[in-house]
DNA sequence: GGAGATGGGACAGCCATATTGACGTATCTT
DNA sequence: AAGATACGTCAATATGGCTGTCCCATCTCC
């Protein structure tokens, strides 16, 4: 067919580029990675909808449930945005009693972040849906190619986030 | 220490669940697809900065850029966003002079989205920074873990849609 | 003990991107 | 000719970001 080739409406022939095939793993990449995290995200919303919270609630709600009495810092820069952002969010949070915070022990003017048991519930609940989706994505894949999976991700993103990425497993090396 | 194993507030000794891994394993995943896509994501907003246009507009652009000709209900299924809100990015792509369009061939009422030669321009200039990401990643990675990569996203995305994705990839199988 | 730095909160206003609902026009199909 | 389809548009609304500014409590350091 005369039909242009993705991609190379106004380049050299597809095959002919010594790059073609490089410029197609990435945009491979990119589309798979667009798709994959766009749809596992839509899997929570009807949860949340339930509840009245948006996915801003969810991010927060994940990352203290992952690591309980981060401060407010450690979650801002988890998160990466302003403080004014995340204020709305916690307070829809915690006005749904789901998080509770405490003052620091060593620093009081910390406030360590928890889930309450009823925030643990639902952060258990939203999880289900995001457990249903990678579990059966890492089934049809199998073992190798789960590590590999891991591995591409860990290379995007950027040397100076990648000890904060690495610390929330538990891979503190 | 006794400070709560991540995830396990109220649940059992991390340990001693046989489903343990299995939880820390998706939770890995949910973690590095987050801030991998979020990571790569920002690395083209200066550039669209430059042009005063968000990320929505590089998405309807980039998918314009893969499949020239696509069809104003074709981009709508793909991006899965409302006409109303395609509407407006298409509007300000096309008054920048970054998208044209023209009559369908055999179904007049049909519009066929394409980038102008200065829409190219544009849309290969943000590439690059994500070649850039998705390169490095994949080279520090190596071949198989490239395609475990693949191989897991592509069980990510629903059944009802894997079509759609492949074929963009030129993989009509 | 006091000065300044830091952790956190809050008010105000704005922007980008999405939504629903209703309606209009051109074109295709039957 | 009638209805369905592809696309566009007006209007109102929600979400989740942003900047700028100011505040208080607490810690650190001289």
């Amino acid at each position: 067919m005369a039909v242009p080739s993705p991609a190379s409406q106004f380049g050299a022939s597809p095959n002919a580029s010594p790059l073609f095939l490089r410029e197609e793993e990435v945009r491979r990449g990119v589309e798979l990675l667009y798709f994959g995290y766009t749809r596992l995200t839509r899997s929570i919303d009807e949860g949340l909808a339930l509840e009245g919270l948006g996915r801003a609630h969810h991010r927060a709600l994940y990352f203290i449930a992952r690591q309980p009495d981060l401060t407010v810092s450690q979650l801002l820069k988890i998160l990466g945005i302003t403080k004014q952002s995340l204020g709305r969010v916690l307070n829809d949070l915690s006005s749904r009693g789901l998080v509770e915070t405490r003052a620091g022990t060593s620093d009081r003017r910390q406030k360590l972040l928890r889930l309450t048991a009823e925030g643990v519930a639902f952060e258990t609940q939203l999880f289900e849906a995001l457990r249903n989706g990678m579990s059966s994505a890492y089934a049809a894949a199998g073992q190798e190619s789960i590590t590999g999976f891991w591995r591409v991700l860990e290379g995007l993103v950027p040397e100076e986030d990648r000890g904060m990425v690495l610390k929330l497993q538990g891979m503190d090396t």
